[in-house]
DNA sequence: TCATTAATAATAGTAATACTATTATATTTG
DNA sequence: CAAATATAATAGTATTACTATTATTAATGA
């Protein structure tokens, strides 16, 4: 099974978008520049007017395919997260060993991104940049409530689950595997961002990864 | 000492805003509310014109103040650290063992905060809840790197500075001092807002605070 | 292949946002 | 009580985040 295949695994919830970009050239365009642009000028300064600007098209063309640029956000975080669930399960699958099962799905969940070449229209480095810089956007509005319902986070949810799983099988006895999970995830990505612009107040650098921290907290916790 | 003159203890740092808001009672009554309004309707609904109507003032007067809701929302979060942090050193003050003391200081920056009523404008309680909803915004922009050099986050640091020097002293064999202290602080943050919104993917409930989920967690990692 | 349908682009317009600037009116202080 | 300072009122601007309408282009299927 080629990595192309991926297309197919990543489901993203159907009422996120008006109309799913992946079925035009101009949708996927919007999809991959969006993510450029994005990164560049960051989420408060976006909009589609600019991203128009950019791939040469209209405004009002790009509302056809989502109502607000926040829900871009929440379309391009579940990319991300269907992504790396798909990764997670595919690079833990033929692990026996429960412990080394769960540090491979920890490191893949905290390392750095490089781009995946298989996915052409994604460039998933700089998506992974969205991710650090904006994926809290998504969560902290006072609609979450009534999206959470609707699904928009679903898939965010079963990658912190798969973890939760793993954990529960290396120590059945450990009673946080929910909130450990979700602060590994969460925790990650604000590593990641510190490295980038508090220093001060993290051990991670180009030589410390946030993966060494979090495998070494895993380890030390759910020791028997 | 009363709490009274924790109003000198919390220094500000003094580019945060345009003109000191507790020098004049209009500049009080600017915070006292825009933390309720905020609350109320969330930090992207809120606009200085809104605030203005409720608290029988002129938009422009409030611009007198800060410079933008940004810049209100970062004064907000330091007062708030300021808060924290010197609960942290009095209440951390007497405590001899300085496993104790860690514990001590986890507990402050991890759990739900209730009003002090020594501080007569600002509601703590409600103050927390803000922090737990939109601190990470005030941090996720493209001018932070500007901004903390400007020392716009300095409290906050210096919070977790001092967690790091306890840490260091029940452990100095751990490595990653830093990353567990700043992962501590956002984190309690996150299971608050997970306990809140997204309650599957979390331990913490009315019973499990995230508190008794750090307190653990510290206890597990620096013990040797 | 041509007619129909669907997709996209262009244009215009609206209410709200995030301000700045100016002037008028209170309030405080020396 | 005059001068200085703070606040309020009013107006105005560029941008944002859309919606609506119409025109143009491309795709499809009978």
């Amino acid at each position: 099974m080629t990595m192309n295949n991926l297309s197919l695994k990543i489901q993203v919830n159907n009422n996120i978008f008006v109309k799913d970009p992946e079925t035009s050239s101009l949708g996927r365009k919007i999809i991959q520049e969006s993510i450029v642009l994005m990164d560049e000028i960051g989420f408060e300064n976006f909009t589609f007017k600019k991203l128009g600007e950019r791939i040469g098209s209209n405004e009002s063309s790009i509302y056809r395919y989502f109502e607000s640029k926040h829900k871009l956000l929440v379309y391009l975080s579940s990319w991300y997260w269907s992504w790396i669930e798909y990764k997670m399960v595919f690079d833990t699958n033929n692990i026996e060993n429960s412990f080394d099962k769960l540090l491979k799905a920890v490191t893949i969940v905290t390392e750095k991104i490089e781009d995946d070449t298989n996915t052409d229209h994604i460039n998933e480095a700089i998506l992974n940049k969205i991710i650090i810089a904006e994926f809290t956007k998504s969560l902290h509005t006072k609609e979450i409530d009534e999206e959470n319902k609707e699904g928009y986070f679903l898939i965010y949810k079963r990658v912190i689950n798969r973890l939760v799983a793993m954990i529960e099988t290396v120590n059945p006895e450990y009673s946080f595997s929910r909130s450990l999970a979700s602060s590994i995830v969460e925790g990650a990505l604000h590593q990641h961002f510190l490295k980038e612009h508090l220093k001060t107040i993290t051990n991670c650098d180009d030589m410390v990864s946030p993966t060494a921290f979090y495998i070494n907290l895993v380890t030390q916790i759910l020791k028997k």
